[in-house]
DNA sequence: TATCGCCCAGCGCTGTAACG
DNA sequence: CGTTACAGCGCTGGGCGATA
């Protein structure tokens, strides 16, 4: 259980997640917190409603501080909750959650890199959404794998008790045509930083600018080949004092992003979806029983030894 | 006058490359 | 394989100017 390709890259994200100084200090302070609004005998629902108090948990933490410690960490924290949770919401699905870009089939980092001439700028995002394809190898607990690579050896799913991330990047080349993409930009705050997303988006969905040499993709591998591709952002927001009303710029220039746009709040119609919108936005695909029906079968697994724990909600 | 959008600068953390 | 060094990255909140 919970031991195909999917759920074999999504512990190793999580672990990535937990392995950073400012998550663990974090997390001293957000588990009891997630804890409490879980209660006992938690279901699917209060999982998923996670979604709406993401910026409460969030905030519970720091304070405003304007150290700079502080201030430079709490991107990596809000990237690394956004993370989580939703990795939280699709285990056992073929949807998963990555921050840290090297462990992203090579295939996929290639596709979403944009060149400004020949500068590879933005390898880099924040968190890459990867849907696997619906085809046996992804639903197969990895044991049963045979995998051949292009000089027809086997793959090893586990090489020195770690998960082979050339299975990975091999099943992404050949199956290319079939991931889902979905790029997530996240940012503390809201207000001047809606332009970056903004921009982006544009970007990726114009597919480049042939005139100007810009372009998208490398080595072959391109996001229009993909079976689908969108652009979100996530947002606590941070800024104090500041109401957002449907007319406002920051709203406007988010609102349209292929893949929408997020916070960690309850949704505001015209204003910002709660987080937990995002899978029946854009990831649907990812599940073959539905997104209730995974979460609902993974809760047991989440306790302490079993096969879900490296979440830590115990 | 009230509101809104835009601008500014800095320093510690993280990841990766280089090294032993 | 473990350690070290370094380069790149990001968030905040007040002030200013433009607009209604």
């Amino acid at each position: 259980m919970y031991n195909t390709i999917p759920d074999q890259l999504r512990k190793l994200a999580i672990e990535n997640v937990f392995s950073t100084n400012t998550y663990q200090n974090c997390w001293r302070t957000w588990q009891p917190e997630i804890l409490r609004l879980l209660g006992n005998n938690y279901t699917e629902n209060e999982i998923l409603n996670i979604g709406d108090h993401l910026s409460d948990i969030f905030r519970s933490t720091g304070g405003g501080g304007r150290g700079q410690g502080e201030l430079s960490a709490s991107g990596t924290a809000w990237e690394s909750l956004v993370c989580w949770y939703i990795n939280l919401c699709t285990a056992g699905s073929r949807v998963v959650a990555v921050k840290k870009m090297s462990i992203v089939p090579k295939a996929i980092q290639d596709a979403i890199t944009v060149n400004y001439g020949n500068f590879a700028c933005n390898t880099e995002s924040d968190i890459t959404i990867l849907v696997f394809p619906d085809l046996p190898e992804y639903n197969t607990n990895i044991n049963q794998l045979n995998i051949l690579n292009n000089l027809g050896i086997q793959i090893q799913p586990i090489l020195r008790n770690k998960f082979n991330l050339e299975l990975t990047n091999h099943l992404a080349e050949k199956d290319f045509n079939q991931f889902e993409i979905g790029i997530i930009q996240c940012k503390t705050n809201w207000n001047d930083n809606a332009q970056i997303p903004m921009l982006w988006d544009m970007i990726y969905s114009a597919g480049g600018f042939r005139g100007r040499n810009i372009t998208i993709g490398r080595n072959g591998y391109n996001i229009q080949n993909a079976q689908s591709f969108s652009y979100s952002f996530v947002t606590v927001p941070s800024n104090q004092n500041t109401v957002y009303n449907p007319n406002g710029v920051a709203v406007k220039r988010v609102t349209n992003l292929s893949g929408g746009n997020y916070w960690g709040n309850p949704s505001i119609q015209n204003v910002a979806k709660s987080l937990k919108e995002i899978f029946t936005n854009n990831f649907q695909s990812g599940s073959r029983t539905g997104l209730r029906t995974d979460i609902r079968a993974a809760i047991p697994e989440l306790t302490a030894n079993n096969s879900l724990s490296y979440f830590g909600l115990y």
